[in-house]
DNA sequence: TTATCATATCGATATATATCGATATATAGC
DNA sequence: GCTATATATCGATATATATCGATATGATAA
């Protein structure tokens, strides 16, 4: 857990966006599977559709989010699934408090 | 209140110190002036002696911290003091809790 | 096993940030 | 008005980040 390198990877819109449409992912991206209680995230395809930016910046990106933990990643056959890291996500926000 | 802009000011060790420092300034720092009740923060002179980084980058540093707000500048003659900006930083925590 | 598809990584280039020393500005004291 | 001092700004250079297209990897399907 270390808050400089979450915060880089906080320092942009679309890194924010991301996170922020991943807490609703129904509403927020097509539907992934059809697969009952299907729990694991988006594919990066979708997130990339979304953003309109190239696979390879979208795939850092994750990858950067992934890196510093706020991220899950969930590799099935060919496709990435990424979802929140809720806990991590709270333990970043609490830091923050007692830091700042 | 540019939760974008404070991040990449909150992106760098140095920065976060000071603001840390400047919670406790009586301890952090040597005594600013003999007037009771000073409540104006410390000058760049004693930030800088402290942090061992050129003055130029200090009061650069200073400078974006107070761009985004997070701190609170007073020019007293030739000296200029900075403290925390308390009001602000508690927004933006706030703000980051429902944004993220 | 070959072709296809999703994602990750690589290499290149453009832009941003970090950091310094030098210089400019503003103030205070003589 | 000069001089000294504190801070801000400028210009340069090094390093980091952003972003793309191209290629590599790994999985599925034909």
């Amino acid at each position: 857990m270390n808050i400089i390198e979450i915060n880089k990877v906080l320092s942009n819109k679309v890194r924010i966006d991301i996170l922020d449409w991943l807490k609703d992912m129904e509403s927020n991206f097509p539907p992934q599977i059809n697969v009952p209680n299907f729990n694991n995230g988006v594919c990066v395809c979708h997130i990339q559709d979304k953003t309109g930016l190239s696979q390879s910046t979208i795939s850092h990106y994750l990858t950067m989010m992934h890196k510093v933990d706020i991220v899950i990643a969930t590799r099935i056959g060919k496709w990435t699934y990424y979802k929140r890291n809720e806990k991590v996500i709270k333990e970043y926000i609490k830091l923050l408090q007692s830091t700042l």
